[in-house]
RNA sequence: CGGGGCGUGGCGCAGUUCGGUAGCGCGCCUGCUUUGGGAGCAGGAGGUCGCCGGUUCGAAUCCGGCCGCCCCGACCA
């Protein structure tokens, strides 16, 4: 358990990467070790960089016809058992509430691990007609799975996320719907985590308990190891039937609803933080930065430090009139260099030093967390074109962290013929991230490759995605029936 | 649940082998000097050494038991 000393240098990602990552976390002050067990606590930088992905994934909701709700945390465990499949998966990390007003209850309640069952028992109790449907509620929850091993933000006991359930009167509309939000999670992922994500269909192994087909987003982190960010499942009429979740059609006759549910959560805070961060810290795409602009000023004396106070307050609030996030950094008893490594550890995008120099020669310096090809990492330039010059600078960072990835997860990423499970291993251990392949679609070789290689499948690519030329090849041995995409998971 | 590691001021650690009444760095407080890449000096506050029991004149240190946390795997967003 050896940290690195508060306020030092972090391990870096090539000695340690998970090292790395725990240390970043909670250096950049993102989130902290809570006094319960596998549950953290999410810090105001932390929590200000989800509720940025809240804002902007809660109007993409809005915009595709959906409205938020809220429902119980406390489910009855009746409930939970219903849907077979549903049950057998959630039921080894639930906690339960047996007791509550100093009495043992009759029937005890878990703690939503996930909210289908209550979600589609109030359905059906609204739901009579196919002009009640659809139905397309969002709710922004805690959920709680009780996992034997967790890690910051990828995977706690207590998590926030978002969870979409809706209802359709037919199965092709539910379809339509469970391919719409796979896209607008993509969309949200390249957009504004600028964070690359392929889509696919997961195995049946892989599939969400309870669901006939899960969708799923995955992205490549920097160690190699796929992120599963977002999820988005067809749920057919599975709940539909447990729950009495009928309407009457067109035509008269009494049938089940189609249903799908969706989600992403804080994970994606972590998932942010694997994409882009470096040695030095976190580095977060502007859009998402809740600081997008540090403004230092910088003097010795009294009289001068007035100035310069001065003058980052006029720029902080110029800056925030023009819809940027500036913060002017005026603690006094902090050397600008405690500051400056204070706010790249945070990962904010850019910095405007105002010292005495500047102020002689009426400037201002810009600085950029991260620097591209051929890009000075600091500049001088008067003050209007720094004010003028900063939402490109913010654009472009944006275009730069996307395009950047991209290019790691391109040239981590295996196209070909793979005929075994050892010439698999063997990519992955030679640095492959994603492996694309044949298969069969046998199970028993998706089982055996994941004791060996501890790779899975992670999606079933959608067509963009897909190799040009078709593997016929298959990683069981055989002929190829589908290609996917395999890969070691956090 | 298996394997490994660790519990000592807020944080990171030393001290444990060989028992003698707790120390270092950072941080924190006060003052002065400082401020363009983690400031300096001076003074100061802060610890029932994870918990329980045992051995002993005396336990952070030895013995027994328990608890917790972190890391690596299996399970999973």
């Amino acid at each position: 358990m050896k940290k690195r000393q508060k306020g030092k240098g972090l391990t870096p990602r090539a000695e340690d990467f998970s090292a790395w990552y725990n240390e970043v976390v909670q250096q950049a002050e993102l989130a902290d070790y809570s006094p319960v067990r596998g549950s953290m606590v999410i810090r105001p930088w932390g929590y200000g960089i989800w509720e940025k992905m809240q804002r902007a994934l809660d109007d993409m909701f809005k915009a595709t016809g959906h409205q938020n709700a809220y429902f119980p945390l406390l489910i009855p465990m009746s409930f939970i058992e219903r849907e077979k499949e549903h049950v057998e998966g959630f039921k080894p990390e639930l906690a339960v509430v047996t007791h509550a007003g100093g009495k043992e209850l009759d029937e005890a309640y878990v703690i939503r691990p996930t909210s289908e069952t209550i979600i589609y028992s109030m359905y059906a109790k609204w739901v009579q007609s196919y002009r009640d449907l659809p139905v397309l509620l969002n709710q922004w929850a805690n959920v709680m799975r009780w996992e034997l091993r967790t890690r910051l933000f990828l995977r706690t006991a207590e998590f926030l996320w978002q969870e979409g359930h809706t209802a359709h009167a037919t199965e092709s509309e539910a379809e339509e719907e469970a391919r719409t939000i796979l896209g607008v999670y993509r969309t949200f992922m390249e957009d504004w985590m600028a964070m690359p994500a392929i889509t696919g269909l997961k195995s049946e192994a892989e599939k969400f308990a309870g669901a006939v087909r899960s969708y799923a987003c995955e992205a490549l982190m920097q160690d190699g190891k796929a992120l599963q960010a977002g999820t988005s499942h067809m749920l057919g009429q599975n709940f539909a039937r447990q729950f009495g979740l009928t309407f009457q059609s067109e035509e008269g006759r009494e049938e089940y609803a189609w249903n799908t549910s969706w989600g992403v959560s804080t994970r994606l805070v972590g998932g942010l933080v694997m994409t882009h961060g470096d040695d030095v810290g976190v580095v977060l795409p502007p859009k998402l930065a809740p600081t997008q602009v540090v403004v230092l000023p910088i003097g010795r004396s009294d009289d001068q430090w007035a100035v310069v106070a001065e003058k980052a307050r006029r720029i902080e609030a110029e800056l925030n009139d023009r819809g940027i996030r500036a913060l002017a950094d005026q603690r006094r008893h902090l050397s600008p260099g405690a500051k400056f490594f204070e706010w790249e550890r945070k990962g904010v995008p850019l910095r405007i030093e105002i010292g005495p120099r500047d102020v002689e020669r009426g400037e201002v310096v810009v600085v950029r967390r991260v620097s591209g090809e051929g890009e000075a990492r600091k500049e001088s330039m008067s003050e209007a074109a720094a004010l003028g010059g900063i939402e490109n600078r913010l654009a472009a960072l944006q275009r730069r962290l996307l395009d950047a990835a991209r290019a790691r997860r391109d040239a981590a990423t295996y196209r070909g013929e793979v005929s075994s499970t050892d010439e698999l291993g063997d990519l992955l251990n030679e640095g492959a991230g994603f492996v694309y392949s044949g298969w069969s679609g046998d199970p028993g070789v998706e089982d055996r490759v994941k004791n060996e290689t501890r790779a899975t499948i992670r999606v079933i690519p959608s067509r963009e995605f897909r190799s040009d030329t078709a593997p016929t090849r298959c990683v069981g041995g055989g002929g190829a029936n589908m290609e996917v995409v395999w890969a070691r998971a956090y």
